[in-house]
DNA sequence: ATAGGGTTAAAA
DNA sequence: TTTTAACCCTAT
């Protein structure tokens, strides 16, 4: 009758998250044996990693109006339907792109269920999954890709994003802004300006969320978010590229019409 | 061993 | 009270 509740701790929550992006989610025991995560997770059973887990994605999945309670009330709602429209960072330029295929004119629509593996619904797939208040991290959306969808990324966007992670020797959060223009990913182009505030204004928009929500979670998270915000651009360009090309088309629209 | 459902304690 | 999170039980 002693415990009676064992809260879990940034650190406890920062390993489970590292574990299943290292692992992947399900799992747990292999997490739990992990030599890196046992010392930490010591006292966690596999159970708790998956219920933990459970809790951590429906906290973020549920967000705001999705269900009022579990159970349906037989109470007469107050005539409060609380829309809560969705809100979209990503904005797309000027383009108008209707739902036209991207450039195949020759592949045999086989099934409509699966079209092409169209990295923008897989993004908006992932965001409309996680859909974390805060925003979802690059490396959280390429693993939820990679792993809850089973999909292969071709590009190595998602080792791209994880490299810098698991690099300890990496530098810190100064040497974000002078990178990206160091790192010269071609030439002078619009591209480049709208990407790189885009992910300034993620960035800011995490950070104040951060700040402003509760207190801040872990000082960690801020700082990888500072060293993913490089790969955060190099993404934010790929999909300002097909966005100005009109292949991402219907952003706006699938969110509008959630999945 | 994992996924899901259900219960209970604590916080808002 | 409602909501959230840790805990517990059971079926696969």
């Amino acid at each position: 009758m002693g415990a009676p509740k064992q809260k879990w701790t940034s650190e406890e929550e920062e390993a489970l998250r590292r574990g299943v992006l290292k692992h992947g989610a399900g799992k747990w025991r292999t997490i739990q044996k992990d030599p890196e995560f046992s010392p930490v997770l010591s006292s966690r059973s596999n159970i708790d990693l998956k219920d933990k887990w459970r809790n951590l994605s429906f906290s973020a999945s549920g967000l705001g109006s999705r269900d009022k309670q579990r159970v349906p009330r037989p109470k007469a709602p107050s005539s409060s339907p609380s829309p809560s429209p969705q809100l979209l960072l990503l904005s797309a330029p000027n383009n108008v792109a209707e739902a036209s295929p991207p450039e195949d004119c020759e592949k045999s629509p086989q099934d409509d269920k699966t079209p092409s593996p169209k990295y923008s619904s897989m993004i908006l797939e992932a965001l409309g999954e996680l859909k974390e208040p805060n925003g979802s991290e690059v490396a959280t959306i390429c693993n939820f890709i990679e792993i809850d969808k089973s999909y292969k990324l071709t590009d190595s966007y998602a080792k791209r994003a994880l490299a810098p992670m698991k690099d300890p020797s990496l530098k810190k959060k100064d040497s974000a802004k002078s990178s990206k223009a160091a790192k010269g990913l071609g030439q002078s182009s619009p591209a480049l300006d709208a990407a790189e505030a885009a992910a300034m204004k993620v960035a800011d928009a995490e950070a104040k969320s951060h700040l402003a929500n509760e207190h801040m979670m872990e000082v960690e998270r801020i700082g990888k978010m500072a060293e993913e915000t490089e790969s955060l651009l190099e993404l934010a360009s790929e999909l300002y590229e097909r966005c100005s090309r009109g292949e991402a088309l219907t952003i706006l629209q699938v969110a509008h019409r959630e999945f």
